[in-house]
DNA sequence: GCCCGATTTGAGCGATCACTCAAGCGTGAT
DNA sequence: ATCACGCTTGAGTGATCGCTCAAATCGGGC
């Protein structure tokens, strides 16, 4: 290498994901995206080609993101479905800190997105299914370890699970008050301690 | 009047509100307004007075629509707790007839707005608060047929079938399997049955 | 110290954005 | 038939869109 890069690409993915989270694929103009990467249409351009590969670029960031923060949650050994149950509890106990970025943003994506811009629907409905599969595999667990009844279904399960999540994080990001999101979340935790045989 | 309106307001707003359905705010344009509601750009203005004035009159019009309907479910009589229900096995039961109709647009415009289109997202913020005080109706109705145990809390029970059916309608968009959609529906469905004093 | 080549720069491209307004035209009153 | 009124028209406004590229800039190899 003849020069060191003068853009830490790490942090202009981390600055284009939170805009793009926060204002949509949209309403984020290329003016907006040189102001917080501190980049010039050129050098942009040159890194991520175009407005279409940058917003895929960050998607792709927030997955990983997301699937590890679920695989650790996994990893942490004991109960699976006492860690899914603390997530939801952990999430309904969350002040809204920064505005705009509550919601997931692989939904938003798949709201937000046409049939112009049909590359990252797919793309964000392939990462929703990655993590539909990841939530399988923790229901998974839960069977071997006995925390599920005979005849249950994780694939059943994990698809509740999501889309009980994807609710929890519509209904943080709407805003209200912060006991009811703590309440919903409880509500949402025991309906899936419910589903342990007794 | 000194001449019949050349067009039909009524049409023109459902044009124009299936077409912000499906794209979102941002990404309708006044052309692509311009051809659904088979107007030039100065009658449109003329009639709604901007984008955004137009947005929220389609906006409102999807409002009231949801409102009446869930009204009708309401006054259908029977169970109020089983009118719930049954809308919630219909909504799983649905084929994607129409692609980008399955959301709520309310859901979608919160997700969608910013900072700028302040108007629109305090508007969608209200109507759905109408909608959840419509649901909390029902769930008193519900109490006052003697369908939910003494402790039990309409307001939050509101709150947790509001979540449920956004989460619903959100699956629903992602597309995917209709027999796990089906499931889905059932297994909300059943939760919310379980409330019942047995 | 000098040059080479990779990288950044930023003015500016054509296209499209939301929107305007002077002119034209259809309709009901007379 | 004629007029006057008011809605519709659509070319065109300035601004902004995503994006390009020739020129400036900087670091490493010698």
């Amino acid at each position: 290498m003849t020069r060191a890069r003068p853009y830490d690409r790490d942090i202009a993915l981390d600055a284009a994901l939170n805009l793009f989270w926060q204002k949509g694929y949209h309403a984020t103009s290329l003016k907006d995206l040189e102001g917080v990467l501190c980049m010039k249409p050129g050098s942009i351009y040159a890194a991520f080609k175009s407005k279409e590969g940058l917003y895929l670029s960050a998607l792709e960031r927030y997955f990983h993101r997301n699937r590890d923060g679920l695989r650790a949650l996994a990893a942490r050994g004991g109960s699976p479905l006492g860690a899914l149950a603390d997530h939801l509890r952990g999430f309904g106990r969350q002040q809204a800190e920064v505005s705009g970025h509550r919601a997931c943003m692989l939904v938003k994506t798949l709201l937000d997105v046409t049939e112009q811009d049909a590359v990252i629907g797919a793309r964000a409905r392939g990462y929703l299914d990655e993590m539909t599969a990841e939530i399988v595999a923790i229901f998974d667990a839960a069977r071997a370890a006995g925390e599920l009844p005979e005849g249950a279904d994780p694939a059943r399960l994990a698809r509740r699970y999501q889309a009980d999540m994807t609710a929890l994080r519509i209904e943080a990001h709407r805003g209200g008050d912060p006991e009811a999101l703590r309440l919903l979340a409880e509500d949402i935790a025991q309906s899936l301690e419910q589903v342990r045989p007794h």
